[in-house]
DNA sequence: GAGCTGTTCTTTTTT
DNA sequence: AGAACAGCTC
């Protein structure tokens, strides 16, 4: 690790003299890898396949319009759709250039960052109605506060349970002029009411930050006089070259965006390198178009390069995944034949999931780090019976969950206090935090009213400040069972905080209000800016990765395991054509996530509801001299004679596995007995208390109540009050 | 408001 | 396939 690190400092030396293309770096990319690099197009889109050094080639070019052609950082905009990616960009460009500051890479993020960072420092936010000051909503706010609206307004809406998802997916319509949402209601009547309160309240969904800079930028293009400022400085001008990483995911406006970004400089517009893979689209149900790759490609004219070839996978697992192929020519390989390809049959999940950890278990014992290891499902509730029987075995796992500050609640109480704090347009989150049943307080109003008035206008803050500022002490209850939790949590975050405001303020000007408002705005599109990362990186945690096929995306694991390859499972049950596909683009991606070992399991006795006990034809569309078949290979008694340690586990282990049955078949029974079992109706009697309905006729109803067993009660006399159903 | 019929969505998740 | 909802009828 040191060793290269120092190959690269040194590399890193030269590549200050002699440009990007004379350095090791540059000579190690294959020949389709250096055209695309070396390109200058007005608009290049690179149709990049799976493992082909995507990133790489990203990187390369960067360093190249840096080094060779003397583009400054800060005239690249490098869009990204995940903090995670962005991160991992200029982390693989410090290592090569380790003197990047950051404000040199204030262009690159995700669309989302970049937006937000125009609005706050370059587009006159003002004329679309919101003031500089203007925090970023929570995702679900923007539903709760469009129901607040429904409510006020008296407004007809249906499906009101789906109302977030139908606010994204007919806001293009409506924005189109459409008359009526499909629905027939007042949905479009919603909208500019919506809009309006936003506005007034001061703050954007994330949406919004798009929507809203693209409508800015544009409206800056339009402008005539925008010409008579050139050469003034390279801040207000737009960028030179904007590079996208992953275009195949980016939806309408996403492509809106980018458009109005690419006109915004002086002169020319800038140019446009996109790279991608229309093989990998696997998030179109949520609304990226199809074929966003192919769409992009013609509406910027782009010149299609390709990257053919995969330096990750075997020769097997490269030819399975050719068969998978929907767009594009065949994958090239670099690679030896390697290990076949094992198909298993198990009985059940359980099974399946003993099977696994003993694998695993001679895996590591024979030298392979469980980081090495992943297992991939399609179902997030598939992760439960796996994390149960890991747990017995002690192996150590890692489920890609992420938690956010949302999950703990004084947390969330506590960044609503905030959010108040530095914008108190926010009527709604200053409603939600005096209702908070558990931390409310009327005296929180004055705090957070006052708070930009005095405290904000300090220049230096601790952690301890704050928390006496706002009262937390009272507010959390000293003598709650939960307190000294409350505290440490409340007290981390607020030291965090005030760690990057203090930094903030430090190197720039502004005051506490300013830099909270960045903090919490940042937080709430980055999730929160830790440091576990670190602590992580540092403990270095040896596990194996459990994750939905959707996660492993952009993942490569030197052996990976997909469980559950059903027919009803992978693909899900049976859909559509286009959704069909993107089933198949889905297992593509789960394949081609292994280096060396791939293994695919089906299970005869599925528990999940919707699949059935039968291997996916996915598997029927490998060639079959590339598999290894084989069955769980054990009886029931051999299975439970085999699994190693002392009797205390195996005992344990039977206990287990009864509990995880009898929930699968509790699961399945309830699912059949809904259909038949009426629904439980509750009464209740003045003597006799709370019971449950048994059965009732014109005159007589009789019911059941613990303690007292069955009476029948003549209706007449109305003794007997129905509650409803439960 | 119970009971019926018809319609729509269900999983996957980032910002 | 089945749950959840909308809208209709009596």
């Amino acid at each position: 690790m040191s060793e290269q690190t120092n190959e690269f400092q040194q590399a890193a030396g030269s590549y200050q003299k002699e440009g990007f293309q004379h350095t090791e770096e540059f000579y190690r990319l294959n020949e389709y890898q250096k055209t695309a690099v070396l390109d200058e197009s007005p608009a290049c889109v690179v149709n990049a396949n799976v493992g082909s050094g995507k990133t790489t080639v990203l990187i390369g070019k960067i360093l190249y319009l840096h080094l060779d052609r003397n583009v400054p950082l800060e005239k690249m905009t490098v869009l990204t759709f995940t903090n995670k990616a962005a991160d991992e960009i200029v982390e693989r460009l410090r290592k090569i250039k380790p003197d990047i500051a950051p404000d040199q890479v204030q262009g690159f993020g995700t669309f989302h960052s970049v937006a937000l960072r125009m609005l706050k420092n370059s587009l006159p936010v003002e004329e679309a109605g919101w003031t500089k000051e203007f925090t970023v909503m929570d995702p679900d706010e923007e539903t709760d506060l469009a129901m607040k609206i429904i409510q006020e307004h008296g407004l007809k809406v249906k499906y009101k349970n789906r109302l977030k998802k139908r606010l994204e997916q007919e806001y293009q319509n409506w924005l189109a002029g459409k008359a009526e949402s499909r629905y027939r209601d007042d949905l479009y009547r919603l909208y500019p009411l919506l809009a309006e309160e936003k506005k007034r309240q001061n703050k954007m969904s994330f949406a919004d930050l798009l929507r809203v800079s693209t409508e800015l930028l544009r409206l800056k293009n339009a402008e005539p006089g925008g010409e008579h400022s050139e050469e003034d400085s390279d801040r207000s001008g737009g960028p030179a070259w904007i590079l996208v990483d992953e275009v195949q995911d980016s939806d309408a406006m996403q492509i809106e965006f980018l458009e109005a970004m690419r006109e915004s400089g002086k002169g020319e517009p800038a140019k446009i390198f996109a790279v991608g893979d229309p093989n990998q689209v696997i998030y179109s149900w949520r609304g990226t178009g199809d074929n966003m790759f192919y769409l992009i490609k013609h509406r910027f004219g782009a010149k299609e390069l390709t990257l053919p070839v995969n330096y990750r996978s075997n020769a097997s697992i490269l030819a399975a995944a050719n068969r998978f192929l929907q767009f594009g020519n065949r994958i090239q390989g670099t690679r030896e034949e390697g290990q076949r390809i094992t198909v298993r049959n198990h009985y059940d999940p359980f099974q399946e999931a003993e099977y696994l950890a003993e694998k695993i278990q001679t895996l590591h014992r024979n030298g392979k780090s469980y980081r090495e290891i992943a297992v991939f499902y399609r179902l997030q509730s598939q992760s439960g019976i796996l994390e149960k029987v890991f747990d017995r075995y002690g192996i150590p796992y890692e489920l890609s969950v992420k938690k956010t500050l949302k999950d703990i609640p004084v947390l969330n109480w506590l960044v609503k206090v905030l959010r108040v704090s530095v914008n108190p347009a926010d009527t709604q989150m200053a409603a939600e935090v005096l209702a908070d049943p558990e931390y409310g307080e009327e005296s929180m109003h004055l705090r957070m009213t006052e708070f930009s008035e005095e405290t904000g206008k300090r220049e230096s803050v601790s952690a301890g400040e704050l928390f006496a500022y706002f009262g937390l002490r009272e507010a959390l209850h000293p003598s709650s069972a939960g307190y000294q939790e409350n505290e440490r949590l409340v007290m981390d975050f607020l030291e965090k905080m005030c760690a990057s405001c203090n930094k903030e303020m430090e190197s720039g000007q502004g005051n506490l209000t300013a830099a909270v408002r960045e903090f919490i705005n940042s937080s709430a599109l980055y999730g929160m800016k830790t440091e576990p990362d670190e602590k992580d990186r540092e403990a270095s945690p040896d596990k194996v990765n459990l994750m939905t096929l959707h996660a492993s995306k952009g993942l490569e694991f030197d052996t990976v395991f997909i469980i559950g390859v059903n027919q009803g499972m992978i693909p899900l049950r049976c859909k559509d054509f286009e959704q069909e596909e993107e089933e198949r683009r889905l297992f593509f991606v789960g394949i081609t996530r292994a280096e060396n070992n791939l293994e695919l399991s089906w299970y005869t006795n599925p528990g999940e509801p919707g699949a059935v006990g039968e291997p996916s034809r996915y598997l029927r569309m490998i060639p079959e001299q590339l598999l290894n078949r084989e069955g769980s290979g054990k009886t029931e008694s051999e299975r439970s004679g085999a699994s190693e340690g002392g009797d205390g586990r195996k005992s344990d282990l039977h206990q287990l596995r009864k509990q995880v049955q009898e929930q699968i078949r509790l699961k399945r029974e309830s699912v059949q007995k809904k259909e038949k079992e009426p629904k439980v109706i509750r009464v209740r009697h003045r003597k006799y208390g709370e019971g449950i309905l048994i059965s009732e006729d014109d005159m007589m109803i009789e019911a059941e109540f613990r303690g007292y067993g069955r009476k029948k009660f003549l209706k007449a006399f109305g003794e007997v009050e129905v509650l409803g159903a439960v």
